[in-house]
DNA sequence: TATCATTAATCAATCGCTTGATTAATTTTG
DNA sequence: CAAAATTAATCAAGCGATTGATTAATGATA
């Protein structure tokens, strides 16, 4: 059936977006990974071509769809910039905490310095919403809402780094915060609605006249 | 002569800090690291025992002397809290984004979720660093210079987590702010004091009262 | 000082093993 | 039966590590 085969290439994409995020996409083989899946080594080369193709079908299923919620923000005339940046970080930490698995994934092997196709194609897929994020802000600066020497790009890299700190950096990031942020139902109640708090706040302060 | 036997190995560790930090610790391939120190494959085993003890000599050697830069700051009576944390931004940004090489190999073994006994050293050196940081601004509560609502755990977070995202994804972010951050010069000239700069506004504006 | 002994440093070759990938044979499915 | 899915077996390449041989440096001896 076309039905279990999808949701066979599904099981294993999820095994996969596990194992690559704890192990790294070098450390993670594909005997462990078609292992832990339950499935014949060969099914990854067969469904996916090659590791790196599986590496890409997991990035890939997890980016798309992200990408149209950001442009239903940008392009909604109701709202004030202000606004959007508001819906932005709401859903970036909604969508981006609960997926902390696959996040560690992206930020791990960024950090490497390899220039591969691999990884200046999820450069780019991640650079579409960070110019997406950008814009709104420099639409922000245009409409005179945000102050004139906003520094669009650092408050980019703020917003996504704060959260990455905490996120990737679990084991430390729960000595300091005083709860385990691994904890689902924690992560839910404490967290989520802190870090919006919190981010809200401080770009508030630093964007808004 | 022993001068030589010490300056080898350094230049081994130097080699092996940037090839760890660019390929990870599973990528770096004893091959391609003894490759480029230009040194024979045996010599690593010789001289380190093990990957892993060329990995742990590598840290080590970092980590030595990282401590008491924090306390000079936090121990002075003639500053208020706001300049204590100006200069904070000054030496932290000074300091690590000189040294994002040995800091981005650092951030990547804390991701990785393996309790060893190295990954616990590193979290408990780095630990200290952020906890100075954090009193700092609860001082700056307690003494009423910055606003009492303030998510001190949070700013920490943005503090480190906004440099980790530019340093630690160079490809990404040069991209993003329109010139090489990996080139030193444009690092030195550009990057450095845009940093120090936003970071002391966005920081003013969430703080102070 | 000159000769021998010992240690440290370096090398090419190679070990056993794992890697990602492919093959050819087999089973399942429609 | 034909096509698709799945398997075990196998491949070359690369891995970290080790080996034994060789050279350089140092120490000991007389």
């Amino acid at each position: 059936m076309d039905k279990d085969k999808i949701d066979k290439k599904d099981h294993i994409l999820d095994v996969a977006e596990r194992v690559f995020s704890d192990h790294g996409f070098d450390g993670a083989s594909t005997r462990l990974i078609s292992g832990e899946a339950g499935v014949n080594m060969a099914m990854l080369n067969y469904y996916f071509g090659s590791k790196e193709g599986l590496f890409l079908a997991v990035i890939g299923r997890k980016i798309s769809g992200f990408k149209d919620i950001l442009q239903n923000i940008t392009a909604a005339d109701n709202m004030s910039q202000w606004e959007k940046v508001e819906k932005y970080i709401d859903i970036y930490s909604e969508k981006i905490v609960s997926n902390n698995c696959f996040q560690k994934l992206l930020y791990q092997e960024m950090g490497m310095n390899r220039r591969t196709e691999l990884a200046d194609n999820i450069r780019n897929i991640l650079m579409q919403n960070v110019l997406e994020l950008r814009k709104m802000l420099q639409d922000g600066i245009d409409k005179g809402e945000f102050k004139p020497d906003t520094d669009t790009d650092m408050v980019t890299a703020t917003l996504y780094g704060t959260k990455n700190y905490v996120v990737n950096m679990p084991l430390m990031t729960s000595t300091l915060l005083g709860y385990d942020i691994q904890d689902d139902k924690i992560l839910e109640e404490k967290f989520k609605p802190r870090m919006k708090a919190y981010m809200k706040n401080l770009l508030k302060c630093y964007l808004l006249n």
